[in-house]
DNA sequence: GCCATGGCTAGTA
DNA sequence: GCCATGGCTAGTA
C-alpha cells in the first residue's frame, strides 16, 4: 500500500454521510491535484475489499460518474437515503452537500 | 494498461 | 468534445 494510497482511502473513510466529496478535491486532499483518475482507479478496485463509501465521491459538475447503469442507480438511492437530493437538472448541488475535507 | 477526471476551447444560440 | 494527466491493484505465473 502506497502513502498516496493510504491517504486517499482514509480520506473517503472521513466523508460524512450526507456529504460528497469530488474525486478532484480527495486527490488534491492527499498530495496529489491532478490525481483526480487515481482516486477513480482506487475506488474502482479497493471500494468492497475496504468497504469505502463510494456512493459520496461524485465528479466536480455535480454528478454521478459511474458508468455502469446498475451501480449509478444504486448510488443514487444510496445518496437519496442520506438525504442528499439532485436538482432539476439532475446534479447534486456542492454548494449544499460538499464536504470540505 | 487502467480508470467513475477536469479544465479548456470551439462553436452554437 | 477533446486530450493531458498520474500513480499503481489484483491476479496470474
Amino acid at each position: 500500500m502506497q502513502p498516496f494510497t493510504q491517504q486517499v482511502i482514509d480520506i473517503i473513510r472521513t466523508i460524512p454521510k450526507g456529504k460528497v466529496m469530488t474525486y478532484g478535491q480527495i486527490a488534491k486532499s492527499a498530495g496529489s491535484p491532478r490525481g483526480a483518475r487515481q482516486v477513480v482507479r482506487i475506488l474502482h478496485t479497493m471500494s468492497h475489499t475496504y468497504d469505502l463509501p463510494w456512493h459520496r465521491v461524485i465528479n466536480i459538475k455535480g454528478e454521478i460518474s459511474i458508468p455502469d447503469d446498475e451501480s449509478r442507480f444504486l448510488q443514487k438511492i444510496l445518496l437519496e437515503e442520506e438525504g442528499i437530493e439532485t436538482n432539476t437538472a439532475g446534479r447534486i448541488d456542492l454548494s449544499i452537500y460538499r464536504h470540505d475535507g
